[in-house]
DNA sequence: CTTTGTTCGTACGCTTTACTAACAAACATG
DNA sequence: CATGTTTGTTAGTAAAGCGTACGAACAAAG
């Protein structure tokens, strides 16, 4: 038969069910992603190089390559200067200025802000409001404005809209739930496509962060980003692909117990919660707190190693490979991380769990704006 | 664009990246699944109820069941009874009779078990073989004996085998690392091909047992699957995708350290691993000590609420919708599996997550048995 | 300066795939 | 019996990618 090989080397890895129909114009949509992807990962290159690092021929890639051009997502940028044997390449490159992306980063406790940015991520012109305390509608306004401001900022065509918000959002774009902003059942992407009249994407905050780390951070395909702000999240990546979870509410850990020995009381009821340890807040509030340098580092140290607690059944359970932490500066510089890695291996088996990489975010705040650039690149591209 | 709709409806979850180029005959073979998919999951139809059913034309249907015909993989078993206007469909089955498949469970501790299955995932016969202590090639050359011996059995055409392995396995079906078996780097998969020419597919036993829930136990599309035998293990499926982590070791969690309380001393050095708390061997030394029915009953509560310990962090990162346990029969009777629901209810949030659903495996002692089957079909005929 | 070999990008024809349109067969219903 | 409905098949068409072949452009060697 040719669904697979007759030795039977299809693993557990290609158990999935196929759902849909899948016709040749999805295959060509396929390997014009790859195309693309390609180019903008390992930069500018030939037609034929194109046409080896995908395993498609060099015909299949002219035409594709042709289709981007005329699109306006290609561009050709002259001779390879090189000086090799045969006719000379000619290189190709995104049209890396011939479009702009809107990020809006919703998860800050007390503005909303936004930015333009490059395709390559970069950021060229950024704004922030005050939320001054605006929840439901107002809060509704005050970004539909800030996103509107900045699609009058771009000078080129705006590629699409990305928008990482608080809460759980599903996969329409619709915010189900977000206590701090009000917010349940909002059509957020429905309410920006029609302000803008541009191709909008809202994901979770947190997984947006993930996705950058993937996309713009080196972070491998299966990465775990925390992120320690007002509350505490989390977005995942396994494979490759974003985690949404069963009720779009993957990555809600902050309001998982830690341990078993109690804790300070949380906003939700319980006590232990990781967000008690972790929160930004609550941190500095212990910081401010305590006596003196070895205090404030206990207690970087403790809330390193509650971290560690709840996340080492997550690294079993996932046999994950990398995790980012993405806090403020003042947090990650002292012993937290250290204390986080150093609990995950005595709490996890040493033989297959020792190569597992914690590392701080290298995006630092712009981490959820540069995700939503991400999330439009993967949206509209299908790069990532 | 044509990469995806103007409207920017794709979300987080399409966020996925091209890495090999996708052919038309990809695509068809995508198709032909879809098709024997739908057959076998919603038993008998006709051509123009598949069509329905997948999107695709009834032409392309006729076309793609030919071919599912002359390979032997779907049957007409003549027209429907019901009395309908026009003309009566002719309905057509999965050939449930044409194929068996080999399904091998190492995972027992003192045997080899095996099976030959129906395509329904239905035991036809069943072997064991005592393990006498083998370790090494003895072991594999008991696995191999059990294998011949049941592909012997088999009274028609085998599609293919399936193995549940202890320990760590790679895509290529390399047991990289089983202890128990001595085992590391064994080619078990290549083995048992060179032995027998059919194909041959190996999985960790727990994650081969979350396939089993997942094809034939009416699993949802994100599930856990606990496993507690000599061992803990879980296998998961995410996204009606079996996950298989960075390192092929996805779902080792039993040794894992539960709660910050420390706990009996571990084999592998440290305290509190879950399987101190949850091994079955350990339950049942546990239980014997006890005094009586209620310190027995203690003894079944403290396992679950250990595992719900363990388990809260993983389903709020991954949202789960479902975890099924696989134990002993008298394991799961008593009040484990209600005192794991109950802790992980009470430390994860409860608007999240109090849909989680927590019940007993319905498969039994052959819940791997079934697995491999269920592992040969989704790697044959991409049908899960 | 010429020859040789290499590489690049493109033109042409072919195969595969799934679609639309049309139709005959077979049945229920009025 | 006429009519409408459903089924499955037979054309013919459009899209996608491949293999082959070819001209163009260059480096290296004689």
């Amino acid at each position: 038969m040719s669904t697979s090989d007759a030795t039977g080397a299809t693993a557990l890895g290609r158990a999935l069910r196929p759902r849909t129909k899948l016709l040749p114009e999805h295959a060509r949509g396929h390997n014009r992603s790859l195309v693309l992807q390609t180019l903008f990962r390992e930069g500018a290159r030939s037609r034929a190089d194109l046409a080896r690092d995908t395993g498609l021929t060099r015909v299949t890639v002219s035409d594709l390559v042709a289709e981007l051009i005329a699109d306006g997502y290609v561009v050709e940028l002259g001779q390879r200067e090189d000086p090799r044997p045969g006719k000379p390449a000619t290189l190709l490159d995104i049209a890396r200025d011939a479009h702009q992306i809107i990020g809006v980063d919703l998860s800050q406790h007390d503005s909303f802000r936004g930015a333009v940015l490059s395709l390559d991520g970069e950021v060229v012109h950024r704004r922030e409001v005050p939320l001054d305390g605006a929840t439901g509608d107002d809060a509704l306004a005050k970004a539909t404005a800030l996103t509107r401001e900045l699609v009058g900022l771009a000078a080129v065509p705006v590629l699409g809209i990305g928008v990482g918000s608080p809460g759980i959002v599903d996969p329409a774009g619709r915010v189900q739930s977000a206590p701090n902003l009000g917010w349940a059942g909002v059509d957020l992407q429905g309410a920006l496509a029609a302000a803008t009249d541009l191709p909008v994407v809202v994901a979770n905050d947190a997984n947006v962060a993930a996705l950058a780390e993937h996309s713009f951070g080196g972070a491998s395909s299966d990465v775990m980003l925390v992120k320690i702000g007002h509350g505490v999240g989390a977005g995942l990546v396994i494979g490759g692909i974003a985690l949404h979870g069963s009720r779009w509410a993957a990555g809600e850990i902050g309001h998982v117990v830690v341990g078993t020995d109690g804790g300070p009381e949380c906003v939700c009821g319980k006590r232990g919660c990781l967000e008690t340890w972790l929160a930004a807040p609550r941190l500095d509030a212990a910081l401010d707190a305590a006596a003196d340098d070895a205090a404030r580092s206990e207690v970087l140290a403790q809330a390193g190693r509650r971290l560690g607690i709840a996340l080492a059944p997550v690294v079993g359970a996932l046999d994950l490979a990398e995790i980012v932490l993405s806090a403020p500066a003042h947090l990650l510089d002292g012993p937290l991380p250290a204390a986080t890695l150093e609990t995950l291996r005595s709490r996890t088996m040493a033989e297959f769990h020792d190569h597992v990489a914690l590392r701080g975010s290298g995006l630092g705040e712009d981490i959820v704006l540069r995700g939503s650039a991400a999330l439009v690149l993967a949206g509209r591209l299908g790069v990532s």
